[in-house]
DNA sequence: GTGAAAGCGCTAACAG
DNA sequence: CTGTTAGCGCTTTCAC
């Protein structure tokens, strides 16, 4: 069998009800006018001829497409891949669909914005990549809204929203100190990133508050992932006059696992007991068994929620929100990669979690 | 600043060059005949107006969109998390773009299929879902290509690829039985599923073949999910006059890597010293120090591409391809959870990884 | 409340 | 090679 080539339209629904064309539109456009009588007759025609009006047709006339652009540059780190489900589920629950663009994580996005221009979609979301000033002006200039999603580009006037990554930051130093720890190991992710340099700066301006040298904070970089902080640790550690720092700060939870793997496995440290270690993000799986991550946890429910409404996808003709920033603070999950100090005194924005765990 | 209403079209273009609309388009469509010299001059009005053709518009007569929706029902699983980021680079390369639906794990995708209806993609692969053999018809009837990835319908005409589960399935058998185990659980995913009934099937012929008996081979259901997997391993193991076996096959890695650390860090047992266990997939999760996970690999690149080959997308007039079901052999990759029998023959078909581990 | 008719932005014959 | 002219399937005035 060869394929059909004529589609069934909004005229063969008409046909077979005995009414207009534009009643079939009717009766499938929500709060028009239509007798209800009239609307039966069309939807009953329509279930027999299984029509589904098509939705690229109409956008042409009323330039929405229902469909949002989700640029995603790092499928790697779970984190991104809870966002990518989470935006997908609520814009599913509207009525609209998320359509997807992979860029090479750090990469500049242009091409991936080029691309979705042809589609005409309603909006973009940006995150775990960079952006152009020129191409978020060509967005914008149609008509496009763009929010960046836990980044933002300085000089940039898209808006975005993103988790307190320098507060974060300072939460983790807070930890490690109040657990003793006089000398810091920070590995980082994308060096272009804001979010990385966001929480590394935050993390170090509170060490260095407490009177840490800055000499006694050292950095490397872990390309955002589990094996390039794996390899950096083992690289770091391999110098053998260096001296081990006292606490480990993962950018992301990603990387701490990474390194963490590589403390524990390859050089036979034992957690928190030799050294303590934290991540950023709060992912499921920082949460198993096997890590027991002390962490901060992003709100991602709520700064998805904050992202969809940002892009005004109900009200188009309202002006593109620009240069808003909205961060949304985190909050301190302790598990068992700091050790408890005793007598600590909890503060505000913590949560602690002892994971049962028989070993 | 409000919104710009009216977009920049061909026709602007075209006034702007001193050509007529229909030389816009052609400048922009590949192999078309226009003289190089109006084409340059078209791209370069095109190039000062910031013009992207509409490919919404434009495939309104084409009939093509170059989107192809991807149903996925668990994005929990970090494998398919992976089958959607090699669909999406896959397509990018040639110019389509990925439209993602989201169902919940083990759902009918029924409603799905409703809604990409309204998008005319130019195709659809399905995985981790359900599927009415209903809408599959309904699909092909509007000439809409349908591929299954990873599982298949009974009675439904939809092609699919899939790794051969059931011969994975048996390579895990094998590679137990070569151990010397003699007792088994296997920790099956969506009892609908046919990917886990086929792996868990092979595993049961194959044991049964070497003669163990049907009472030494126990099953529980780990709905696909670490989680799942791991207090489904604690309520069995709770029974305490239950004898331990000592195999246990998780019908998927993110499944045998719950059962692993259930086992590990809340009942105290060693693997592979006290019990021998496999997954199936190959995650990179998997290949990680504190998993070390023997499985089979799915040749996951081949797969997607044979996919991509059946939706014909590059000859929507070639007639759909009607219930192919195309098997691609896995590989049994050994690593750490089962012990390696002294004096063992590899199999063909046997990767065998020893990760450097200090421990 | 309903139908007729004019587009939305583009492609695809069709002449020239 | 290029311009003209119909549509593609739908929404949206505009009369009735």
């Amino acid at each position: 069998m060869t394929r059909n080539t004529t589609r069934t339209t909004s005229f063969d629904v008409a046909a077979l009800a005995g009414v207009s064309q534009s009643a079939v539109s009717r009766a499938f456009t929500p709060g028009s006018s239509i007798a209800e009588e009239t609307r039966q007759k069309v939807l009953e025609a329509a279930k027999k001829l299984n029509y589904v009006p098509n939705s690229i047709a109409s956008s042409l006339t009323t330039k929405r497409t229902n469909i949002v652009a989700l640029i995603l540059g790092n499928l790697g780190n779970p984190f991104y891949v809870h966002v990518l489900h989470t935006f997908s589920q609520r814009l599913q629950e509207q009525g609209r669909q998320v359509l997807i663009f992979t860029v090479d994580p750090g990469a500049e996005s242009d091409e991936a914005i080029l691309h979705l221009l042809k589609y005409q979609v309603d909006g973009v979301i940006l995150t775990a990549a960079q952006l152009s000033t020129r191409m978020t002006s060509i967005c914008h200039d149609r008509g496009i809204p763009i929010v960046l999603f836990n980044r933002y580009i300085p000089g940039s006037d898209a808006s975005g929203v993103r988790c307190d990554n320098a507060g974060g930051g300072r939460l983790i130093a807070e930890a490690f100190l109040a657990a003793g720890a006089r000398s810091f190991l920070m590995i980082t992710g994308d060096p272009k990133g804001t979010t990385s340099q966001d929480r590394a700066r935050g993390f170090v301006e509170r060490l260095l508050e407490e009177g840490v040298r800055r000499s006694d904070i050292a950095e490397i970089e872990g390309s955002s992932s589990y094996e390039g902080a794996y390899s950096a640790v083992l690289r770091h550690f391999g110098d053998k006059n260096r001296t081990r720092p006292e606490a480990i700060f993962g950018i992301n939870d990603i990387m701490a696992m990474g390194a963490m793997d590589a403390l524990r496995f390859r050089l036979g440290l034992k957690i928190p007991e030799d050294l303590m270690l934290a991540g950023f993000d709060d992912i499921p799986e920082g949460r198993r068994a096997p890590y027991q991550l002390t962490t901060v946890r992003q709100p991602i429910n709520q700064m998805v929620d904050e992202a969809l409404d940002m892009l005004h996808l109900d009200e188009p003709s309202l002006p593109i929100e620009r240069g808003l920033d909205h961060p949304i603070a985190g909050r301190l999950i302790w598990r068992g990669t700091i050790p408890v100090p005793p007598a600590y005194q909890w503060p505000a924005g913590t949560t602690r979690e002892a994971e049962p765990n028989a070993e």
